[in-house]
DNA sequence: GTCTATAGGTTGATAGAC
DNA sequence: GTCTATCAACCTATAGAC
């Protein structure tokens, strides 16, 4: 492995994802990543003009290879997929990807936050992805209405994006629970709540 | 019923319910506030002392009374509630609080930031609920461990940190989303999704 | 309790030399 | 492309008059 001397840019990209992840966007200075980046302050507003459009970049460089691979798993378990497989494929991406400079964390920023900005990216990127994956639950769970499907699906990213912010503190929340567990063991149980939610009966 | 002239204390909590729910806590400045509330500026350390002790402020106001109430409808379930009476006391006060001055876009927020000192307010005020409900969940999933019902609470909690935040974007991101319904219904469709999450084989 | 005034520091963004 | 220097605006917090 030869250590790339990153440029300028994804210096700039790299420590504001990290820094967006663990602070917030707005308690984020653009000093603040200049600062982690060892670069310059006016390199920032030289390659992305604005703090906004920074952050647009930080967030789409994360999210697409996601939303591929989510895609991309769903190919591979062919034309009739199971649930389980569905939502593997919708979740393992997002909660088994490297956190190399942060990633993890700046996801679960992502989903969290209600903000206006944020929000209009949601849906950039995240509308073909719900497309796809609410008609594949359709194949498996037939009698469930499209509408029914698509509250469940939200359901599910909020438990999934919980996992991403919060998992962390479980251990001090409550005394007595266990060491976290590996990743895999934590998606496992959360496919099993999720699957036998989206296969509960409709109207209760 | 008589239009109460708020005190400035009471105002600013107001304001400040309002503005730190509608942009976060970094975003929103005192000055905001104090414009909202048409108080004074000073008017702010002299009655908290500073920001980060106005948030506490902000925070405890709309969470206690919530808690009570989850803590009250469980009681008065019996001392044998099933799983649907169970969630049904964990989520309806949270999700059919009267939303006077931005409580429920508040709550969302709470929930959703994963910064320090938000993190030790969930530490304070949600051990307890924690502790009791699953405590009451044991008892109708005796089969359970307790450690797998901690994480399908999180799920849960997820899933309805997820419906304050998001769920009125639901219509705009999915073509075809039909209106959305009122709170009872989704309530309902969240009850039904998470009993059936919880209800769930361990170990899959 | 409420106000004005201000201290002391930070912010995003840019102009202009190299 | 990268730097220094700087602007104008904003921030939290406090001192001190009333």
């Amino acid at each position: 492995m030869i250590a790339k001397p990153a440029d300028t840019k994804t210096r700039i990209l790299d420590a504001a994802e990290k820094l967006f992840g663990k602070s917030g966007f707005d308690a984020t200075s653009l000093r603040d990543i200049t600062a982690e980046a060892d670069v310059n302050l006016a390199a920032v507003n030289y390659h992305f003009q604005s703090k906004e459009s920074l952050i647009d970049s930080v967030i789409a460089r994360r999210i697409e290879p996601v939303n591929l691979k989510r895609l991309a798993m769903l190919e591979s378990a062919g034309p009739n997929p199971n649930l389980e497989q569905i939502l593997i494929a919708f979740m393992a991406p997002v909660l088994n990807q490297q956190d190399l400079s942060g990633a993890i964390e700046l996801m679960a920023r992502i989903f969290a936050t209600p903000d206006m900005f944020v929000t209009r990216l949601f849906k950039t990127h995240f509308t073909a992805i719900v497309e796809r994956f609410s008609e594949a639950i359709g194949k498996t769970l037939p009698e469930l209405s499209r509408t029914e499907i698509l509250w469940r699906l939200h359901f599910t990213g909020g438990a999934m994006a919980h996992v991403l912010a919060r998992s962390h503190l479980l251990p001090q929340m409550m005394p007595g629970f266990p060491e976290l567990p590996d990743r895999q063991t934590v998606l496992a149980r959360l496919v099993t709540y999720a699957a036998a939610g989206f296969r509960a009966t409709e109207g209760f």
